[in-house]
DNA sequence: ACCTCCGGGACCTCCCGTTGGT
DNA sequence: ACCAACGGGAGGTCCCGGAGGT
């Protein structure tokens, strides 16, 4: 058992203000106070806030649950699902406050940081590179039909579980999610008959 | 009314700011500068920087294009896809920045302020309302067919749309814009037969 | 009947303001809005905050209670424990705030505004003879018998009862009103004789 | 202790400040510019303005002269008048301004701060305790004779005084410091016989 | 006579980043 | 390596008073 790490509490306080309050709304006063270590010891550890907020998004999205998309054994819509339902559910229980850090950070600071842009479009990219090889899987079993191309697909899966959020949480009204299920999985299934 | 209006000029260099670097990221002094206003006649016009986002997202919605969509003569998917194009054609000409102020705005503020979250709320209503009237018309027309509902196909759209912003933004890939295009909008299309 | 001025209404909300809060805890906007006049107005009537406050101090006193001192049907310390009585009732039903509005602004403006020093002793000058006057009665009438001259006693009588209400007012307690009560009166009453 | 103390300087100065200039006639700026310290310095020692007050209360109190109360070798009353006698003489000295931070403050803030109320109840208290303790050694010597309890006639005689400093502030008469001293102690002394 | 609008400046507070001593 | 203290500057807000139009 590591001994307490300054460095960690200060990037764990800085997950969850930034989360919280965004880049701009949390001080670096409020992180380390949060940390519970000296404010001085701050910039021992990182070079400003902003090299804090790439270190941020690496830990968020390392920690963020990838258990259902890696569970093989299962047919891929089913994991996507799982996936996002268990993103869902997180966001629910929250009562549709903070929404997805990486989704925040971009709208906040995309044009205004270049190293978190950059941290921001790697963890974007292995997001779609898993849910990627998830499609790439259920079109190989014949499960996922479309001819859009996997990579496309989870790209659009991602914009749209983005763009929910943000909507969800400006009309607090939940229904948006069973559109989320509905519609944007349509994409995957197999091109409905025509009767 | 001869004088310059200072209200309007600073709700003018508010949007602009706003639009550039967020609610946090802009100060009552950036805006009144950039109105050519002096500071200290802001709070003559608005209680508050909050009020004066109210007032902003007013603005940036009446604002916004939307004479594609309520150009009547043309059929709703046409329509629809050059509401969005007429968006994403703005968005590329910027480089890829600053996005939708009310994404944005959502993003950022939904959680801190409810006067703001409220405005954001109503106005992403009466765009989707719009959107969903012109759904409606190109559902009687019998150009769209999908049995869902034209309020969630038109909530979805602009889910994806915000999404595939905040993509792009920390990408800076346009290439979203084109799975915008097919996939979203092949939500809408009548069932593909399976050859 | 006149109708409703401008000026009083002004007055008015200054005293209660000023009572409340002190000269310097009173903005003139706070004033006009609880006059519920047009702030703007505020310097068609007074040249100043400072100005303000001597009309508010002159109005202070004319308001006071001072029935009892005047109802010459009563003998001298009666008239006296009933007036002061009087004021410790008022006093009491405020939660012990607020204490007396002469005494407050001395203490807060006697250094810095000749005006409004001037007006405060005027006015204390005023009670002061009042006073007198109710004592030298009591003196004629051979009730109070102390040798001590009845302005004086009327000048101690009055700075004991201010600095019981500063006094109390940091306390709450208002044990000091018994203080007064027993202490300070005891200076007007005959001297006791040893059994 | 090589550091000149950024902190004491501030006390030293806020207590200038506010004796002068009252709670709300006082800046932190003029507070640091008057302590020689940046003024961005001031919130690492105090959480606020109300804050540093208190502590001024503290040292203001812990500063005042209470050497001629403490003299156990000369009778109770001649410690009392002299010192009264010492407060009035830096009193005077001052041409009769400032008067009692601890009554200032009260009137000014007593309705308006729990943390500023307290600390000038505890420090009135301390100094209330202390008459109290002298005017004990008083009764006990057979000096003192009246038979108003010592805590009472303490406490009087500190109203007695908070209202006679205000009250020679209105008047810049000094007079009054006559009567405190012949008033005021007369209840103090044995009962006067009947010739 | 009135009062909307204006404005320069100051208010308290807090920011991010550094420095110097341990 | 740590961190208390520091510091210049900006944060949002509000101040008192005046100018200019009705």
């Amino acid at each position: 058992m590591p001994k307490p790490n300054v460095r960690e509490q200060i990037v764990d306080a800085g997950l969850d203000q930034f989360h919280r309050a965004g880049f701009n709304g949390s001080s670096v006063d409020d992180i380390t106070r949060a940390a519970g270590v000296p404010k001085g010891s701050f910039y021992n550890h990182f070079d400003s806030k902003e090299d804090l907020a790439v270190d941020v998004i690496e830990r968020y999205a390392q920690s963020a649950p990838d258990d259902e998309l890696r569970d093989r054994g299962r047919p891929a819509i089913k994991r996507l699902r799982a996936h996002f339902a268990r993103l869902a559910a997180d966001f629910i229980e929250s009562g549709y406050t903070r929404g997805c850090l990486l989704g925040n950070l971009t709208a906040e600071m995309a044009d205004h940081s270049a190293a978190i842009r950059a941290k921001l479009d790697a963890m974007f990219s292995d997001w779609t590179d898993l849910i990627t090889s998830v499609i790439r899987e259920g079109q190989d079993a014949g499960e996922i039909t479309t001819s859009v191309k996997a990579q496309q697909l989870a790209g659009f899966l991602l914009s749209a579980w983005q763009g929910t959020l943000i909507r969800i949480r400006s009309t607090k009204n939940r229904g948006l999610l069973r559109e989320f299920n509905t519609v944007a999985f349509s994409v995957l299934l197999p091109p409905r008959d025509t009767p």
